[in-house]
DNA sequence: ACAATTTGTGCAATCGATTGCATATTATTA
DNA sequence: TAATAATATGCAATCGATTGCACAAATTGT
């Protein structure tokens, strides 16, 4: 009826060796001898012979999978690290086991347990938003399993990370709006709890003071970084009469948020006011005008992260020192800032 | 040294009871008392038991994982498919192990075999352009592994698939141009390989029928999709002096490309040339003009994939029969193909 | 009060691959 | 030529959980 899976051991049986000559010699160890080998692989061939990973997982306790947990899979950022993770990890035969918190700390909790009891040799991870209790991943680091934190990251716990310059990224994108001409810039920004949040605006902040212009606390917005934030932040600055020339947004969705409005109100971008967006989604190339933004090369950043990962589990717990990759922003110069054509 | 993990041995051993207990009454056996089940489990709190997932799945051959193989992950269709398998799987308890074929034929067939190593309990795909020969796929089958395709999928492979109506949204935006009052409706489309993009093709050649509306295949542009491919086919239309006042692409890169393209020309949008695209990217609300496009849900894809995963699971290979999800289409009119305003 | 059930646990094999140690065979050296 | 070293393979335990079957104790029926 069913097929019957061939087992090492009925290579061995056919050939009158044992199973552990045909485990040494599927994994091409020295010890055994170059003719038993070519007898193996190719009677391996012949019975159609699948390597079973979960016996050998069991056995060796390393089962070849890495659990990435993000908050949402299906955004361009998100999606992309996972993307280069997967590049890197393919090459190196592990497989990524993704899962999404939703924001939702419980989940985050309990998608980290999954991924124990999955016994995946380690995660690479992106912190929810409302998570403020990192219990869960320094129970991951006492039992010794890599953690590699990626974008929304922490300091308090001893642990490597991938993260952009997100001071440096602020800081560009405000000083190109500076050189655009602009002196009245307003910022979007979210909660300061989050990490990345926090440092673009210090970012803005440090470009302002060194280019002399007076910082305003009345020109930085709070919300939630989506396009209808942005939407209400423009109506709200337009509404009060506020006086502006340019919008630094650390997210893309507000920027375009605030287009839509400067749009509907016939404010002309750049001239009248230039906006720079965050993270170079891929929608950017594609509006009117078109946004400037800075890319975090997401891509990258998931190789970059794959990789401390692997250092991590090539080396000993005790002599390991948590590693800090930070990758460079790149500021993309697009028409909703560019107001001198040069 | 290392914190020796626990295991239900050592649950066991505590309580003066054998491993075999321990396991039953951690999985709700009805034969376990219920005394000896609350012992266990604050046992298994006490001592921090974590399930090893690996060591059940050898012995009961079910991995709780279920493979995902796309062309790339990074592409907001497939992310979100991904999502919405996610969802279902992770309410059911399943894992999934994403992996990308980068519409290399080898790459998709490696893929496949590592799954099988990694011993996933089914497969969820979506075929890459370049895919001629399903025998990867139908060794699945016999093997009894449950193969659920989506999108881009194929009949020749008895298998259940989830998909869109391709050739209804084919129609529906033909249609709809018909409506605005197009006559002459260019029609971007790629290899007749692919099932997605016949019956899109098919569906706009019926619309046209259906309409008295002659089809003319010199306004038919093959190309790969991309924006690339939408300015180079909407520059040769033009340089070409074709007359056509509307353009349903089946991608809606490439529907943008002709959009820049027209734009730079002069051309107004949609008063002279009305335009559709296909899927509903993320950034087709964000373009000037925004643009029309055709939804294909993906997250719901994604989850009726997984369902019909899981009845395949669930149903003895003997009687099943493979079954066939076909998802409606909505047609999301935008200012691209808006001419009338009612 | 004794047989027939029902209920709760234990025994031991099993899933498939890996690996430390032992052993047999062959090759090398003094 | 005997002793030593190198080479190739086998033995058996192990990883941790599951499960068919056996069996003892408790409950029910008559």
């Amino acid at each position: 009826m069913k097929p019957k899976k061939t087992t090492i051991h009925d290579i061995a049986d056919k050939l009158n060796i044992t199973a552990s000559t045909v485990s040494r010699a599927l994994n091409n160890n020295p010890r055994i001898s170059d003719t038993t080998k070519k007898a193996v692989l190719d009677m391996a061939k012949d019975l159609h012979y699948q390597p079973n990973n979960i016996a050998a997982a069991l056995r060796s306790g390393k089962s070849q999978l890495i659990g990435i947990i993000v908050p949402t899979i299906n955004r361009s950022f998100f999606s992309s690290v996972i993307r280069g993770v997967e590049e890197v990890a393919n090459t190196l035969n592990y497989r990524v086991v993704v899962s999404q918190s939703y924001e939702i700390f419980e989940n985050e909790v309990a998608t980290v347990n999954a991924m124990l009891n999955a016994r995946v040799d380690g995660v690479i991870a992106s912190i929810g938003k409302n998570t403020k209790n990192y219990e869960h991943y320094t129970n991951l680091i006492k039992k010794g399993i890599p953690l590699v934190l990626f974008d929304r990251t922490t300091n308090k716990i001893g642990t490597s990370q991938v993260v952009i310059d997100d001071f440096l990224g602020g800081y560009m994108a405000t000083e190109h709006l500076i050189q655009q001409g602009c002196t009245k810039i307003v910022h979007f920004t979210s909660s300061k709890k989050v990490n990345i949040y926090k440092d673009r605006y210090r970012g803005y902040k440090e470009a302002l003071n060194d280019y002399n212009i007076a910082f305003n606390e009345s020109l930085v917005c709070k919300g939630n970084m989506q396009l209808e934030d942005g939407r209400i932040a423009a109506e709200q600055l337009l509404a009060l009469n506020k006086e502006f020339d340019g919008i630094f947004s650390s997210s893309d969705y507000a920027a375009m948020g605030a287009i839509q409005i400067l749009k509907e109100k016939g404010i002309k971008i750049p001239e009248e006011v230039a906006v720079a967006g965050f993270s170079n989604e891929p929608f950017t190339s594609f509006t009117d005008p078109a946004l400037t933004s800075i890319s975090q090369f997401p891509i990258e950043m998931g190789r970059a992260a794959a990789e401390l990962f692997f250092d991590m589990l090539h080396t000993e717990k005790k002599k390991f020192i948590p590693q800090k990759t930070v990758l460079q922003p790149e500021l993309v110069i697009r028409t909703s800032s560019l107001k001198t054509i040069k």
